[in-house]
RNA sequence: GCCGGGGUCGCCUAGCCUGGUAGGGCGCCGGCCUGCUAAGCCGGUGGGGGAAACCCCGCGCGGGUUCAAAUCCCGCCCCCGGCGCCA
């Protein structure tokens, strides 16, 4: 026992409750947690007793003669009947309690801001050179000077074509209507240079990942019920997940499940501590909770490849290894030439599991947002708590968790739509970033400088 | 998917038929002894509750039988071998 957030639910209940209110959940969940811990608690203490009381008199048994025997069976009898009653007493509270703690969000880190939604998140750097419609300039500057950042800009009279727009009407390079028939909203058929640039992003970010020393995984691209629940909260499993039908299985919604799953259960010796992988993934997503948001083009879609850091840490190293994961992410985005932002998540838009989160958001010209790329999270001993993955020291009895961080590299289709309005030219073509030409060469039918509108084969 | 064999405290292994507190070896940690090393001796080395004494649980997982299950019965998971199917 050494949870961070069960050790202050029983030391410093109160505390534990600022924290879930800085998230606008209800506090009473502490005060559920609190009480039905304490109850099991009394409740083990007294059916350990009886059990124990039932041992000796077992125990006995096979030693007296045999008037002597058959008294003693019918006192355990008696004993056992009084047990099974305390017995189905615990398990009821102890399912309850067990609900109750999975139902704990992590803590807050003292460095987020506090507020409800998303509009209290904080920006707390801005690279490159955004190119601002004049039409948004006044938008423009509420995503900037507001929080106090000058952010160089280029003015352009002209309004650059929304992502969507560009893929199905000026590149003709996706179909969603044909998919959306076939398969339903948020699926996409991808052709030709869009599925090379995809790839190449895929391999760009696996290259520079796996050259900082990152393990690269290819992971279970489904996972059990158990696992699962270790990962993310219900809500996230009710939004999010896939379930294939007759199994005990569920399709991921990002690499972070199953990275965090290659550790689960097991105990991790502190020299091997850090340790780092980079997973590449189909990911699937329901996005139940999106309702309309995003029904055009490929900005959220039920499925995406994804390049996904992940981190096995010692707790007093995981928040500077939380900024390298953001780093790393950087890096990348300014090898592509995407214009962005950091920003730190506030109390009430953060997820369950994590206790800080940034998000890489990239500026798109066509609608004038910063939009998130890339989310860099520190779910501390979360996602370990539930998954028993646990941290030995060299000296000391003390058992503890190991803290877990995830971030995505790149998403892939989410980062195709940034690039198609970023590098978006008036004739409407799409300029390569440099970066990624080198993993373009690997095919020859792919792209080098530009993406190019596919001629109209029949003309109506 | 079918047939057979297997899963025991970090590793190896005994116990299972015939139910009665899970034993041994190795490794590791601590102590003792020895002027170093080696050897030897003692203790510890799964999870949980408890301030502690101590207690409960633990033989892949979940049920059942029994006063009592590693052991008997049922279901499931995983591993090995054979057969089948298959990109």
């Amino acid at each position: 026992m050494s949870w961070s957030i069960l050790t202050m639910l029983r030391e410093n209940p109160d505390l534990l409750k600022e924290h879930v209110k800085k998230r606008y959940m209800d506090p009473s969940i502490v005060d559920k947690a609190h009480r039905l811990d304490q109850e099991w608690r009394k409740l083990l203490t007294l059916v350990q007793e009886v059990r124990h009381r039932h041992n000796v008199i077992s125990r006995e048994i096979s030693k007296v003669p045999e008037p002597e025997k058959q008294r003693k069976i019918e006192e355990a009898k008696k004993l056992l009947e009084e047990l099974s009653r305390l017995e189905s007493e615990l398990k009821r509270v102890e399912d309850e309690r067990e609900q109750a703690l999975l139902d704990l969000p992590n803590v807050v880190h003292e460095s987020v801001p506090i507020g409800p939604d998303d509009s209290y998140n904080v920006p707390v750097r801005f690279w490159g050179k955004p190119r601002v419609w004049e039409g948004y300039l006044e938008q423009f500057k509420q995503q900037t000077e507001k929080y106090g950042f000058k952010v160089e800009h280029e003015i352009i009279n002209w309004k650059p074509v929304g992502h969507a727009d560009v893929l199905e009407n000026v590149l003709g390079l996706g179909n969603t209507l044909k998919a959306s028939e076939v398969a339903g909203s948020r699926f996409y058929y991808l052709f030709d240079d869009l599925v090379f640039l995809d790839m190449a992003l895929l391999m760009y970010a696996i290259d520079s990942l796996t050259s900082k020393g990152y393990r690269l995984v290819l992971p279970p691209y489904m996972l059990r019920h158990k696992v699962m629940m270790g990962v993310i909260d219900l809500k996230a499993f009710e939004d999010a997940i896939y379930k294939i039908e007759g199994e005990d299985l569920y399709l991921i919604a990002t690499a972070e499940h199953s990275l965090a799953a290659l550790h689960a259960f097991e105990d991790i010796p502190e020299d091997d501590l850090p340790l780092k992988y980079v997973g590449v993934s189909p990911c699937f997503r329901k996005e139940a909770g999106a309702g309309s948001r995003d029904l055009k083009g490929i900005f959220r879609v039920h499925q995406f490849h994804k390049v996904e850091q992940y981190v096995y840490a010692k707790p007093e190293d995981s928040w500077s290894l939380m900024e390298e994961l953001i780093s790393n992410a950087e890096d990348l985005f300014r090898g592509l030439e995407l214009p962005y932002r950091i920003v730190n998540i506030a109390s009430g838009d953060l997820g369950a599991p994590a206790a800080k989160k940034y998000d890489l958001e990239v500026w798109m010209p066509a609608q004038g947002l910063y939009r998130e790329m890339v989310s860099c999270s520190n779910t501390t001993d979360w996602q370990s708590y539930r998954l028993k993955i646990r941290l030995i020291r060299r000296k000391g009895m003390i058992k503890e968790y190991v803290h877990t961080l995830n971030s995505t590299a790149v998403a892939s289709t989410r980062t195709i739509t940034a690039i198609l309005e970023n590098l978006q030219n008036e004739d409407g073509t799409i300029t390569v970033p440099r970066a990624l030409r080198k993993y373009l060469e690997a095919f020859n039918k792919a792209p080098r400088d530009y993406i190019h509108p596919v001629k109209k084969e029949k003309s109506p």
